[in-house]
DNA sequence: CTGAAAGCGCTAACAT
DNA sequence: ATGTTAGCGCTTTCAG
């Protein structure tokens, strides 16, 4: 009788055995040919070829993997508050930057929710488990368990950002203070000086940053910085808007804003020209991250560009560095950010 | 001398057969502990899961897969233009209801960019190399190779969305022209008669459809739809805001608008503005796709809802159907579309 | 209820 | 340059 079969690969499929009996050759050459390896003979490679084409041969990964001991893949995971993050442009730019910096690996990119912690604990499994060689992990919360968990198993992790000043595990960051200060530098070179700012949700490392640099930037200039001119997003449009609503409450002469976001400067726009004002004429804003976002509308804002594409390439590097050595160190590199001037009238 | 290891899985792992070992039992019985089976004394499941956790075992995925010929994983390959609408809360919710659909089944979702040849060649390799045991394919154009090399393959795979009319390959789709005809129906009913549409990139089956209903809608009125009413958008919002504009150059007396998706008739109610029309008062929108996007700014729009959770559940379950059977038919699941009321002054 | 044994399909070291 | 062999760590009969 027909058992009922729980597997869920088909049967049938062609096996290395089978393609070295058909091209006539042991295993160990056939094993040769589909991973490239130098010392064969150009006639047997062909004849291997062949039988490959013919029989439809496609290696089991699993098998691979097994005997050599590694999973030609990595992940990238993301967690709940990234998700919700996920249209932003940096997000989707960070990605294919480091899909585009591994295609040369030959390594496949696997992106990974971990919203609860029943996912979390299914990724670690998989992870430790060995199905990838290595995990990066995007924006994480000062208070997320799983760049340590992975890091104590030993699977080589990289962290997109920080969590905190004392980081250990290896990551690759931008000099958000010198992006931040930069800006409200530039902000105050132009003649502007009530300057407020839209920061990041606080309890990321990332938006601590921008605003001591943003800080730092008014006491080199001589000006006390106060928490009145200072409100928090959570990097979307709309709390960038509701902020920006609050400051004009509270200072309605702002003639300088400093968003920790493109998306949030996008919201101050909004917030701005609701309000009857002019950008850049009666406001400048510059944001952090150089998208188009906030500016879809008119005036071509100043921003603090994050070279993705290195950052994108440090990732990875980073990763295989991990991956080649015994965990011996934790490596940090931390990208400059550039000005990109765009108000010619500041 | 210590040769140089090329595996990058760590050492010193402890294997299945330590932990037996150590609980003085045999393979097979650490193996039915650790996948849960029925049959084990109640004692020796405690000592060997004490030995697990001693040892802090964690099974070999690789080795597991080989034997077990299954992936426990589903992938979800997103192509280039998907990967451009990333931003679409669409896409973000849709793979929200996936994992959730997901939870249960224990499989871990894996969301892969097929941009390029190579990436897909080697997405093409990892699913059929037994990496997964199944696949997702979101919004497929037409011209799409992906989805037939996979099925071909005798990979379980099901479209979010299809290419065509006479789509083969097992799909999940909404009723787009129901949902269409609906939103422009009820657009009638409030007295408008002018209605123009934004429609989608015109080589996405979905965008057919929705403009399908559209034309369908106005011909039930009695009224010809002409094709200077029509302007393609490619789903971006800037792009629907210059689609709105053309229209309103075309046609300044147009009173009601039909978007076919979010973020098109977000970029409408701004070109909208721009032009100083009130909405809805003096010109009604309606877009497809029930998001906050559109609906940032202050009037409240009627939309068309899909409903995601059910598309995701409905993903995940023709997928397990398809992993349970050997492809005998193709399935298809069109769900229903509902239009969610908002302008109380249609 | 549990142990022993036979693979799963491949890589890599060792012969030749 | 190529064939042979010994595992990789697990699941799954099949005996007991």
């Amino acid at each position: 009788m027909g058992e009922v079969v729980m597997g869920r690969q088909r049967p049938g499929t062609p096996t290395l055995e089978e393609v070295a009996a058909r091209a006539g050759v042991g295993r160990g050459t056939v094993s040769r040919v589909i991973n490239n390896a130098a010392g064969v003979k150009d006639s047997t490679r062909r004849a291997v070829q062949r039988a490959i084409a013919e029989l439809g041969y496609v290696p089991n990964l699993a098998a691979r993997s097994l005997a050599g001991r590694r999973a030609d893949a990595v992940a990238l995971a993301m967690t709940e508050q990234d998700w919700r993050l996920f249209g932003e442009p940096f997000f989707a730019e960070t990605v294919r930057a480091v899909s585009d910096a591994l295609t040369d690996t030959g390594m496949q990119l696997l992106l990974t929710l971990v919203r609860t912690a029943a996912e979390r604990q299914r990724f670690v499994e998989y992870a430790r488990g060995g199905r990838v060689d290595g995990a990066l992990l995007m924006s994480v919360r000062a208070d997320d368990p799983l760049p340590d968990m992975l890091a104590e198993a030993g699977l080589p992790t990289v962290l997109l950002g920080r969590r905190s000043g004392d980081e250990c595990v290896t990551y690759v960051d931008a000099d958000n203070v010198g992006g931040a200060r930069a800006a409200v530098a530039h902000l105050l070179d132009g003649g502007r000086s009530r300057i407020a700012t839209i920061t990041g949700p606080l309890d990321m490392y990332v938006a601590q940053c921008r605003l001591r640099g943003y800080r730092e930037a008014l006491d080199r200039a001589g000006i006390r910085s106060r928490s009145s001119w200072e409100a928090e997003s959570d990097f979307t449009e709309e709390s960038g808007r509701r902020a920006m609503a609050e400051l004009l409450e509270r200072h309605p002469d702002i003639d300088g804003v400093f968003a920790a976001s493109d998306t949030t400067a996008a919201g101050a726009l909004a917030a701005l020209r609701a309000a009857g004002r002019r950008v850049p004429g009666d406001v400048a804003v510059i944001g952090f991250d150089d998208f188009p976002l906030a500016q879809r509308t008119d005036p071509r804002l100043t921003t603090v560009r994050q070279p993705l594409e290195e950052i994108g390439r440090a990732l990875v590097r980073l990763l295989l560095e991990e991956m080649e050595q015994p965990a011996v160190a934790w490596r940090h590199v931390i990208l400059r950010t550039e000005l990109v001037l765009r108000d010619s009238a500041p």
